[in-house]
DNA sequence: CGATATAAAGATATAAAGGTCTTTTATTAT
DNA sequence: ATAATAAAAGACCTTTATATCTTTATATCG
């Protein structure tokens, strides 16, 4: 499905979005201690997205992370297409080097319903949505 | 999804019953050309899934892989236990240690709709299911 | 300005997946 | 028996994902 590094993506967006009142900027400390991930990787995952510029960041003293005007509008196909490409999407279900309904392998089909399913709600959910879900202590990020 | 080690074993397996008269076997090189797929990583899944029992082995001149009588019966679900394990089914999406129902990420429900669709599947489909939509013509097993 | 805090960047480490090559063992045919 | 054949086994190698550590650049505050 989709890589680690993207479930810590989508997950320190929704915790920026979470503790967002305007001003307030997290470190990655903070962040990674709220999630229970390893920080120097967080770090560096948090810092692609800043440069891709779906949340912002400063340095210095007060600085850190923090939900930029696209971060809680993005949809969760925007941070997987920024994270891991779109191509985890269009991998042959048997390992084949093409995924293809005109030469399909014999999977292809029941596969491919499958896909479009999870695609359809990849593309379809947004950061918001995941924070409106977690405010309502209908789920959680870490444990 | 399923490693690529698993698609290359249920390629094989599709294969095997393919081309089974019955005491017909393959060698691993001819296996790995109709399939290109690399012959001496080929060799080792295919050993493997032999060791198990989910097909069958021997050695020396006139030897190779064939279907014993187990295989074309298997669901994919008996194949992706032997190779990749259960668990890759019980991932959180978003990379939490845990994915459960009673403590759900905001992704949960309806990843864990999708993944159900998927399970039942592969719990459905046999090896012969597959062998009959490439005997239809309606599919292939390279390319 | 100078000290400090914090992200950014870069180098390095570890683990797993995927893949190659060589040697050994078992089977068959001569 | 001996030679040939093909799987089995094992020792590597490469790539990618994941993770850690160190250094640098930048912003803030006194
Ligand atoms: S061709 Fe195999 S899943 Fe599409
Ligand atoms: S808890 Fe995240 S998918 Fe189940």
């Amino acid at each position: 499905m989709i890589s680690k590094t993207c479930g810590y993506a989508i997950r320190g967006m929704v915790l920026l979005s979470l503790e967002q009142n305007q001003e307030k900027k997290i470190g990655i400390q903070e962040i990674a201690e709220e999630l229970s991930v390893p920080q120097h990787f967080m770090g560096k995952i948090l810092q692609d997205l800043a440069k891709r510029g779906l949340i912002g960041s400063v340095k210095g003293p007060h600085g850190g992370f923090y939900c930029n005007n696209r971060t809680a509008g993005l949809q969760l196909i925007d941070v997987i297409e920024a994270v891991d490409g779109l191509g985890i999407l269009k991998k042959c279900f048997l390992g084949r080097d093409e995924c293809s309904a005109s030469n399909p392998c014999p999977m292809h089909d029941d596969f491919d319903g499958c896909r479009t399913a999870i695609f359809k709600t990849f593309a379809s959910k947004t950061i918001s949505d995941l924070v409106a879900s977690v405010n309502l202590g209908e789920s959680v990020l870490m444990g």
